[in-house]
DNA sequence: TTTTGATATATAAATATTTATATAAAGGAA
DNA sequence: TTCCTTTATATAAATATTTATATATCAAAA
């Protein structure tokens, strides 16, 4: 599915392996990521599958770039990505609550620990959103006139926020359920 | 980390390839799932590495088992990954996100199909935690002594009640949004 | 009587992803 | 002057996961 990232990107204009790992990284992270190196190895086979070409961009005082342009064959991959609507519920992998689920036997100060320390990183991520996440997609509204795109990027935003303040609210739950086995 | 769910129903009693598929799918697919063919390996190489052993049970009228079951290394390696606090924020993949990043581009019906198709799916996988999950979890309660585990385990369901209902929520919001381009 | 579904295990092949490492140059900090 | 960070690309190796296929038996349904 990183494929479709990527030619959702260039579809946008052209960019370089580099650009494409920064630009996933400050706009879709909150719903897909990507390693450098599993970017570097899929749009070599884009290019293979004719997906994209590339050209060598020379630049003074810094590394050459490998620039990526989508091809009309791409963007119809890409068209037909998009159109096709997804008809299943993507199953989650949550480790907390895995590890949670197998967490009887343990101390519950143990517990209690790892979802404190749980409530403090996923209360930064919602405030995270909810400041520099929300302030840069108003920005980039105001400054250009793709207004439905910015529109599309809002509401991913606001799924993020949401899940945080769901997420916070079940930690909070949570550890009282455990607080009370103190008692 | 397949591993450790596998490690984690072990640590209960012995059970089989098949057993654990089934159970994963009844009891963690809400936070963790894997594919029949993924088990099998998996508790191939736990048996490797002496996490677990196996014996062939034989059956009548059924083929025979191979029943699996925990060693002291293993209870001592799931221990350890229990008690040790995850620190970061697990990464989501949301491929309906994605999608939606770059549709801008997209005949507004069609955006609007895919959101009021996933709407239904989320709507009855919330009624699902809503209800048979719920009962499940219940009766389990009320027939064991093992009352911490059933409270984790409702904490676990009630994180998928949680998200379930915050997606359509966020459904219905981005629906009104998609919706407003028409005019 | 044939087919379907449930019970059961296993492996091959492909794809996806992570971890680690190598290279190279500029600019700024210590 | 040495070290650290940023810019930039690339590949090897390992791990994780999915898809597809094969085999075998019994019971119930069509």
């Amino acid at each position: 599915m990183l494929k479709y990232a990527l030619l959702g990107f260039l579809n946008y204009q052209s960019h370089s392996g580099y650009d494409l790992k920064q630009l996933m990284d400050v706009s879709t992270s909150n719903f897909w990521h990507a390693k450098q190196s599993q970017i570097y190895t899929t749009l070599k086979k884009l290019e293979l599958d004719g997906l994209v070409t590339s050209h060598i961009q020379p630049q003074e005082s810094r590394p050459n770039r490998r620039v990526y342009e989508i091809t009309a064959v791409g963007q119809a991959d890409l068209r037909e990505w998009l159109a096709q609507p997804l008809m299943i519920i993507e199953p989650r992998k949550e480790t907390l609550l895995l590890k949670l689920f197998f967490s009887a036997q343990l101390n519950p100060q143990t517990i209690l620990t790892e979802l404190r320390l749980q409530r403090n990183l996923h209360q930064a991520e919602l405030e995270k959103y909810q400041t520099t996440t929300k302030d840069v997609i108003r920005q980039f509204a105001a400054s250009t006139d793709m207004a439905d795109d910015a529109q599309l990027w809002e509401a991913t935003r606001h799924f993020g926020e949401l899940y945080e303040e769901m997420y916070v609210h079940w930690l909070d739950e949570t550890i009282e359920v455990v607080k009370g086995w103190e008692a």
